[in-house]
DNA sequence: TTTGTAAGTAAGCGTTACTTACCGACGCAA
DNA sequence: TTGCGTCGGTAAGTAACGCTTACTTACAAA
């Protein structure tokens, strides 16, 4: 039998709340089902009636975790007139969400890219809701000309996304402290002023 | 018995490869020890005299790709005067790299940041070094008033480093060709001269 | 009362990564 | 030339893993 999504019953909460706490100390691959079970008290069996596999648990939470996080990014963003202002608030709130949540940050940015049936999830589909977010915003800000004409928006996207990424990827790897405020602010600095003296 | 290190057998020289024209085709979990063995015309024991495990191989690929890479990035930088282009040579070589070794690409960019072990292998030592020679330009850079003296080194290095592989993860990902020169200079160009019109 | 279905269990299945014990060939010192 | 250690490689396992199957229980609607 299998699950047919309409309901959300204890066992169900049960795997993926246990999932998420163990991905807190561990990564994916050294998380066994047994333990994911155990932890949950329901028997293995019951993880694959709600999931197919134990990547799709996996694709699972970070779809619940990404629902919240693009909530919150939309929500600033609305809140903000120009485009600079915009996209700084992405970089912050991004940072932010990745700092706060760790498991979070884990699973998007280091468990789920090596697997081509992750881009078929759910959970791939909210990260182009996020990605066409920043597009718009870019797009917008070229045509009022707050940003330099010539830039190509893909690829400034592309930047920026990466800049976030990788300055909060030693931190989310070896689960240091980020400074929020002074990393967004220098990335915000160096993608809109240049380095360049 | 274990493997010194000393020498380089076939049957070793047979794995990696195997292992290596595998990675081409599938993710690194996708992939068995039975694969592997099979592919390369040996035992499936062999791969335990040359490698502590399945992840130690991997590691020793990477290894080796990242020796060759990064041979072309120091002597290309050499090769050049200014912090500012000395960088562009630095972005631009690593994305041809990228692009050219998909496999290097892969296991860099998505298969090995995932567990912890990574970070105590000898691969991770040469990303050390390849962050440490752009750490040193930055702050060459810095120095000499070609940069801004505001900047954050770590942090733009961080920007330059994301910057680039969020550039061709797309690509990389779904196999997809990329246009190098054009990634190349638009990445520069952001990160030196800035969007903001 | 019957019927259908959702929630959950128990036990097993084939594969997987990895281990152990062994083999033959070669170098080399006694 | 015999004995011995080492190196490259094999064969045959083993425990544990992800996942499946068949079953039970609870309960709501007809």
């Amino acid at each position: 039998m299998k699950h047919n999504g309409k309901t959300n019953p204890p066992g169900r909460v049960k795997i993926m709340k246990s999932f998420s706490a163990l991905m807190k100390k561990k990564d994916f691959h050294s998380i066994t089902t047994a333990e994911i079970a155990g932890n949950a008290k329901v028997t293995e069996g019951l993880i694959y009636k709600y999931f197919k596999d134990k990547k799709e648990l996996l694709y699972q939470v970070l779809n619940e975790y990404f629902f919240e996080f693009l909530v919150k990014i939309e929500d600033r963003v609305a809140n903000e007139k120009t485009c600079v202002d915009k996209l700084s608030v992405v970089i912050f709130s991004s940072l932010e969400s990745y700092a706060d949540n760790r498991v979070f940050s884990k699973i998007l940015l280091l468990e789920v890219r090596n697997s081509l049936e992750f881009f078929n999830s759910c959970a791939y589909g909210r990260v182009r809701k996020y990605a066409g977010t920043i597009l718009g915003i870019i797009e917008d800000g070229i045509q009022k000309k707050e940003l330099k004409p010539d830039t190509d928006p893909y690829l400034l996207r592309k930047v920026i996304l990466g800049a976030i990424e990788h300055a909060c990827l030693g931190e989310i790897i070896f689960g240091r402290e980020l400074d929020i405020e002074q990393v967004s602010s220098g990335i915000v600095n160096i993608v809109f002023n240049g380095v360049k003296a």
